[in-house]
DNA sequence: CATCAGTACTAGTCGGTCTAGTACTGCAAT
DNA sequence: ATTGCAGTACTAGACCGACTAGTACTGATG
């Protein structure tokens, strides 16, 4: 029956999803065929929409199981603030673990895939955006607000500051990484020097180090 | 031949432009067929291959068209942050005009689809980008160095402060904009409220207010 | 008479359905 | 356990209707 645990029907579906996913990251939606899929599934056409009734929800499958690796870096946040963590720079090891994370080549693409279709596929964005996007930034500001009543912070509005971090974080690289094509590396180091800077100066207005509040 | 300098010629290209920003706008790139265009434009298929040689080259003609548009608020930035201006809160009220420009219904929908084809045209992004949101940066970066060499901010790395005034104003509201879709109006009073707020954080790190630098 | 609208045409793609036949799976009877 | 069987999932590929970028031609018009 099954060797592993996973009926033939569980693998195809995952088989299809793989082959789904990769597809649509390089070719886009509109660029991608069922066919193609289908080969690069190793999977008859049939197959595709017994398991999915259409390219759309094919796609919006795609999107949500790669947007549930998103749990990963907001457990990450939840660990590298804690209030001793915080203290031995936590908040810059997350600025780079965020920078690096997010900025990932495929990510990317994703991302951009998703905003192309933000219109044909409302729900998709929205998902997108609610479980990815405002969980860090929710998870993020409790963070901050925790470590505020400790006294290790000073941030009067812990949702702005949040969305502060982010922006001064990523706004620079992210926008050159939704505009500019994919023969853009960009170096590693220089998106933690980047990084680095940006939580130093997050730090300077938010920080408690410099002395006097509000 | 020409009642107002333009010939006939000159007219149908604008007519196609205009038809074709219109469409590409609301339906995307590939959801646009080129005899639509012809038909908003009043303007047979052919004529449009008269004037542009491919669907590609018209979509770039019809963003760098739009892209020009910036210029604009290069201006208002270079206008609001003279000194004086600067002194009597022009840096709010540039915010404010930033974040309700920016993220006007329809240049989201132009940026959406600029992304959206990043990989398919990469000059087309690559030219956004550069042309508009780096020189709109350098901009904002040299006034800051000016500023700060008058005395007015503390702006050690302008080119830094400046991604930071962008970052802490617009992160949310531009990824809210881009990912869900277009049913957001989201309240102009809203905005210039978090404007207000991100820009009153942006003068706690950067101002000149509260004494201390570095 | 050059330019254009209108239209027909080419050549091709794609999403989705349908069919005929094959492989796999779980169960029951031996 | 082994075998037999029924039901289900799968493959391969033909097929349909709709649509598209781009070209070719004709007759009207400014």
């Amino acid at each position: 029956m099954n060797i592993d645990g996973e009926t033939r029907s569980a693998r195809k579906e995952r088989d299809i999803i793989q082959a789904a996913t990769a597809t649509f990251i390089s070719k886009g939606y509109d660029g991608t065929s069922m066919e193609e899929i289908a080969t690069k599934a190793a999977v008859s056409k049939q197959t595709i929409y017994k398991h999915f009734t259409d390219k759309e929800t094919l796609f919006g499958e795609v999107v949500r199981s790669t947007a549930a690796g998103a749990n990963d870096i907001v457990e990450s946040v939840t660990g590298l603030l804690s209030d001793t963590k915080f203290q031995q720079g936590g908040l810059a090891e997350l600025g780079r673990l965020v920078v690096t994370t997010l900025l990932d080549d495929e990510l990317v693409k994703l991302r951009r895939l998703i905003i192309a279709n933000a219109d044909r596929m409302p729900s998709l964005g929205r998902d997108w955006y609610e479980k990815g996007f405002e969980r860090m930034l929710a998870t993020m500001a409790s963070c901050f607000r925790k470590l505020s009543a400790q006294g290790l912070m000073r941030a009067g509005d812990a949702d702005l500051a949040a969305s502060h971090f982010f922006g001064m974080l990523l706004w620079i690289p992210m926008n050159e990484a939704m505009f500019k094509g994919n023969g853009h590396p960009r170096a590693r180091a220089e998106l933690e020097r980047h990084a680095d800077a940006s939580v130093e100066a997050f730090l300077a207005l938010y920080g408690m180090k410099s002395g006097h509040a509000r």
